[in-house]
DNA sequence: TGAACATATGAATACATATTCATATGTAAT
DNA sequence: ATTACATATGAATATGTATTCATATGTTCA
């Protein structure tokens, strides 16, 4: 009977379905495709980066505004723009010493809204 | 000139756009609603949640398989669905000591490719 | 009943990260 | 030039969390 066994050092545990296994190892994307899109959620996985991507559905604002309605210093906000940035979900723009915000992707608001309907139910 | 300048404690900066700021404080939903959205992100936040998502678009499995999938030990997966169930991302059913898990909603997918089409932009 | 096994779970550890503080950078106005 | 201000950023801290280990729970089968 030990032909089903099939212990790997690391899964502890055998093989029970293999051809359901096999079939799944095919659908997977790419190591790296599966970490940018764990890496993108994550951005969406925190209070604040929710809270300015929703503010900024309303319009584009600067830093002060941004920190001003979630009562946040200034320096917090900054560095989770930065975090938005690089992540592509936000642009800017500089007017003189002031720097706007704004969205920077149509999807955003459709996961956005995906998300919440989830929650709703 | 100081009637512009409206310095909170914590925000540590003036509000330069108090109209704006007031349109957008307008439009965000409830504190618990953003908190339950960055939850909601936060699960899809995490490669092996990530992957254990995307191995159930093909068919339900049992933990030892999404373990031998994911070349992990059987420990760290059952932490992990027991995240994904707690999200109401997954659920489960048992057949004696095997229990098999499978996606629990259908906007799951939604969620998953509009993340895919940003990461390939 | 007891052995084998699939899964769950608590504790410990290691690592990631959000916020704050202090300060730097860059711009505008006097 | 100097001052005031908006923003950015590095370091430190505190908190969160993913994984592992050990073990418990619950099921099947002999």
């Amino acid at each position: 009977m030990s032909e089903n066994r099939n212990y790997g050092d690391s899964c502890s545990c055998s093989v029970i379905h293999e051809d359901i296994v096999n079939k799944a190892r095919e659908i997977m994307p790419q190591e790296e495709t599966l970490y940018d899109l764990a890496e993108l959620f994550k951005v969406f996985g925190d209070t604040t980066r929710i809270k300015i991507i929703c503010a900024l559905f309303e319009s584009e604002m600067c830093v002060c505004d941004i920190a001003a309605l979630l009562c946040m210093n200034q320096s917090a906000i900054s560095h989770q723009l930065r975090v938005l940035k690089q992540a592509r979900l936000v642009k800017y723009r500089k007017d003189g010493k002031i720097v706007y915000y704004s969205l920077d992707d149509d999807h955003i608001k459709q996961i956005f809204d995906l998300g919440l309907i989830h929650i709703k139910e």
